[in-house]
DNA sequence: TCAGAAAGTGATACCTAATATCGATTGTAG
DNA sequence: CTACAATCGATATTAGGTATCACTTTCTGA
């Protein structure tokens, strides 16, 4: 089958992060209860340096001074709080990337990985009128766009 | 997080498959060049048997006499050629279902685990046009949508 | 300020789903 | 019937992620 989908591994030019960025997120963890705690300001700051949604692992290579878990636990943490979104390549491999607003979806190019948030579209309320249709009350969905970006179009 | 979806591991009664299905799907199989086995007729017979979106291990539980590696590659071979469509669970859990026409999606319901197609919905549409809106060439997409069909609605 | 409870950390073991390997077996074209 | 490619299946291996648990850090309130 091979759905081939671009990884760019290692290719990245992690932006500069600002401290504001971090320093955000952090008030917004405090606020939930959460402590302001060294590694995990280390795993906001790899992930919001990150150009294109990247994997857990790629981000525990990103930080060896920081354990395994603790990457895993904050993202998980990250993800529950609405901090970052998850997003389910073709091939299944899961990826995160900081989120920019509310709910909303993404389009992801299979050339270079890049996503876009997919705005004003009521997708939502086409499944929810569909669900209704068939007797189901919908509580949820997962959706993933897969194209090219304009930048990688032939 | 814990994302809670029924699995009803070991609570469905399979159903009777008539003969015709599996031959049906193994002619299918042969006009693509695939052999007629008797390992795979019996992964396409357990396929068909059951009520619910299942996993492949469930696939495997179900057929101690054929080997773990045949039942996922049978599992790959359908869904390639189209005779099975992959569910995604919420929780990432993949599962499959025989499919029942072209392209279409499905409505999981977290407490029986039930699906249901979801027809005359033309989110595709919806997709393309948002996605060129931003530039992007549309290939592909996932779709889910979780829910509780009308028998477990509270 | 500082003691201690609670939250968080990290090395490691473990788990599950899935694929790779490879010699043995089977289906099928001729 | 035969040869050979397709397929099988036991098993090893990989990948991604979670559980454990002793130790460390943070933060609160007296």
């Amino acid at each position: 089958m091979a759905t081939s989908v671009a990884k760019h591994k290692g290719h990245d030019h992690p932006k500069p992060v600002s401290a504001a960025v971090v320093d955000d997120i952090v008030a917004q963890l405090a606020h939930r209860g959460y402590r302001d705690t060294e590694p995990r300001r280390l795993v906001i700051a790899a992930a919001a340096a990150q150009e294109r949604p990247f994997t857990a692992e790629e981000l525990c290579a990103a930080l060896p001074c920081v354990g395994r878990a603790t990457v895993y636990r904050g993202l998980r943490l990250l993800v529950e709080t609405d901090q970052v979104c998850r997003v389910l390549l073709e091939d299944r491999e899961l990826r995160y990337q900081l989120s920019r607003q509310g709910h909303h979806h993404h389009m992801l190019c299979a050339i270079c990985g890049i996503s876009a948030d997919l705005v004003d579209c009521d997708v939502e309320g086409l499944l929810r009128a569909a669900a209704d249709q068939a007797g189901f009350r919908m509580s949820g969905h997962w959706l993933e766009v897969y194209g090219r970006c304009a930048d990688c179009a032939d």
